[in-house]
DNA sequence: CAGGTGTCACATGTGATATGGTACACGTAT
DNA sequence: ATACGTGTACCATATCACATGTGACACCTG
């Protein structure tokens, strides 16, 4: 069973919620590296999107280095890469989005920190247990 | 003049991005509560953008309580309206996004925080000081 | 070989977006 | 009253991203 689900989320393009679940999935370690990872047609059938669909979402993970293809053979979670220097850099427009939905729903940059913080260890936090909710 | 500019940015619907600008610029206290917000047709031209453009701008804008539209007259920054209750549970979406997003770049949690309080202050600092770039 | 895997290439329909144009009600200034 | 600027509302059109649908190919394993 694919460990993450999907809520019909307006807006935002089906393949981006399924990739941004299924790095969920892998950063909270519910997929560690080395895991076998849905096979397109297996991720398209569990998702109730398209096949074409779900291998988009394979191929930008694949891209991105959070999985690794075996041709022929199926789909693995990798190892993380070696972070790039000047990563700060690649955060600053969300973090700028954040900050000022932030201010202006009227929170308190003590506010933020928490809320991040919060999120952050709630993802961190589950790291091998991994029948939990 | 309009106190901020547009880089045509990817995927981001022009009108967003003119209205997160607008944002910013409230925020920031470019522009304060009471100050002349530039009219459909002046945002329009300005921006280089259509004028149907500029008033969904406007609109959204003031639907979200930022400007204040006198009919006939223009529009106006609005004060802050007070912020409503449970407000960290909006920000989640966002949240839980940029946590991911720096967890793929390696990030830490110390640095994400500092990049946050970084911004805010570069946001919130700005504050009397006008015609700083 | 059959069956699974990822990948690619079309075509199609749908929805959001931006543009272009026109019109109206309102308030101000002349 | 007139002229002008304001926000607002329509309508039409073109474009683009997205999801779907269908089919095909190269690869590996049993």
């Amino acid at each position: 069973m694919v460990p993450f689900r999907l809520v019909p989320l307006s807006g935002v393009p089906i393949a981006e919620q399924v990739a941004f679940a299924a790095k969920k999935a892998i950063f909270s370690r519910k997929l560690r590296p080395g895991d076998a990872f849905p096979s397109v047609r297996a991720l398209a059938r569990a998702m109730k999107i398209h096949a074409n669909t779900a291998q988009k979402v394979i191929a930008q993970l694949a891209a991105e280095g959070l999985l690794e293809v075996l041709p022929g053979i199926g789909t693995v979670v990798a190892r993380q890469a070696a972070p790039r220097s000047g990563r700060a850099r690649l955060l600053a427009r969300e973090v700028e989005q954040l900050a000022v939905q932030a201010m202006q729903i009227g929170a308190s940059l003590e506010e933020l920190q928490s809320a991040i913080n919060e999120c952050w260890r709630g993802l961190a936090g589950a790291r091998s247990d991994r029948g939990a909710v």
